[in-house]
DNA sequence: CGTATAATTCTATTATTCTCGAAATATGGA
DNA sequence: TCCATATTTCGAGAATAATAGAATTATACG
């Protein structure tokens, strides 16, 4: 993994509305959650949600498939342990820490 | 640690500059960088840097002390790890995961 | 085929972030 | 006190991101 990509995920948890669409689909679990189930949980216009999922999606956080006319979101849990994995080995000291 | 925390502290890292900076003081442990060599190290111009340090600083990821004429900044390692465990509880499954 | 549903892409607007030159503040030493 | 050093704050410009209305694509079903 590298930085790019280390700092494509953070940019795309760094928002609010993102880090809520994220944390939602964690908890939706590998089921995952349609678009517009999203946007109705949290009270976001569909358009706007699809410029958030599509930030998640470039930076490997979520991944979607169709069923029907609905597009399913689920959180891509392996991206996300490598994003801490990186965190916890580059930006978390030799000092006495973080382990 | 509250959501607006996480997001500060995230958008502090979700930048090219910051990231490296905050890397840079990883490695310099308790000792600490002055801001100066900080700068020279990453050849960024030292009003810049200064602008990306307070955003670190605001994050609380960052700590500064004078000595004589210099700032000197250090991580803040227990906010760093406050919150990787944030987004480990909250952004990484009850599935079989990230343990 | 025609219509309805689900979601995305397009376009424009506003807001935020990044960068850097210039000016200001704080400290130390002659 | 006066000057040099270290760093920050101010101010402005350029780049990037967020939001939402309108138009478009994709699928399902009568």
């Amino acid at each position: 993994m590298e930085e790019k990509d280390i700092i494509a995920a953070l940019s795309a948890l760094a928002q609010d509305s993102r880090l809520r669409v994220f944390r939602l689909l964690v908890t939706a679990g590998s089921a995952g959650l349609p678009a517009g189930q999203i946007a109705e949980e949290l009270a976001i216009t569909p358009n706007t949600l699809s410029f958030h999922l599509s930030h998640l999606k470039n930076a490997g956080l979520v991944v979607v498939r169709r069923d029907g006319r609905s597009l399913i979101y689920s959180a891509e849990y392996g991206r996300m342990r490598a994003v801490l994995g990186y965190l916890t080995e580059n930006c978390c000291s030799r000092d006495p820490c973080c382990s």
